[in-house]
DNA sequence: TGTTATCCTATGGAATTAGTAGGATATTAT
DNA sequence: ATAATATCCTACTAATTCCATAGGATAACA
């Protein structure tokens, strides 16, 4: 299941990638529009910007805003930055690969083989979606 | 993430679907071959039968067994009852469907609708295949 | 020099995960 | 009968993750 992190932050996302103009947007403002508690919209919002997504500004007019076009955005970034690795078992993740503790050898691992094919057919809808497809 | 439970229980019915004869097999021994601690074993199995996946038979020569076919069992089957839902957020499952809190309108929900194909494309995978096909 | 809004660390309750413990129950063999 | 075998079942626990919340520090603007 997705995490309310990750749905909120792929939200507030959209929100920002909805704006006419790309000047900063309070989270209190996109707090009250999603329906998200602004604390906890604060924390999701501070670690998107830490990973490049998005910018911010301090002070009055200040807010959060996208350091990209929506069309630049793939969705495969936002989901690693907000919900982890994209592959169901470490052991087929591309980018956090780690072997697993129980398995003498992947090749023969019923799991593996299955979870290949999750990761690459999710890997292909996230990679193929930007944040600007997600504006309806 | 897949949870070990999952993990180990997809394990435990690969390794019966392999078995020559389908005569009861004991936990211990399924333990002892796929490195899995006996006694969590032990309630994933029991979990596996009050499914209806599985038969046991108690005393010597007892064990656990596979009650259809390796290719009668669909992974759709065997995720929904270790893992659960196949939906990643409850508002795209056709089996356990629940509404957001948080949206006023689901049509209009960017996260609803990426994730309507991620479960399309998961189930897909799932439907097509079956414990036969995981013993390699 | 206030006011505004993000920045950041720490904390806490609830739920989930990954087991463990130990006796009850049913089946088989002697 | 009865001892041995193997599942059945409930309850408990330790660790981790999730979903926040609190409150002050910092930076920008009027």
């Amino acid at each position: 299941m997705l995490s309310k992190k990750t749905k909120y932050g792929i939200k507030a996302l959209t929100y920002l990638a909805k704006q006419e103009q790309n000047t900063p947007v309070q989270i209190a403002t996109i707090s009250k529009s999603e329906t998200i508690s602004l604390k906890f919209l604060e924390s999701i919002l501070l670690t998107l910007r830490k990973s490049g997504l998005l910018g911010s500004k301090k002070g009055k007019g200040g807010g959060y805003y996208l350091l990209k076009d929506p069309k630049d955005i793939k969705m495969t970034t936002v989901m690693r930055v907000l919900e982890g690795p994209i592959a169901m078992v470490s052991c087929v993740s591309l980018n956090y690969y780690e072997k697993c503790d129980d398995c003498p050898d992947e090749a023969e691992c019923s799991v593996h083989h299955l979870m290949i094919q999750v990761r690459d057919s999710n890997l292909k809808i996230y990679g193929e979606t930007s944040l600007a497809d997600l504006v309806h």
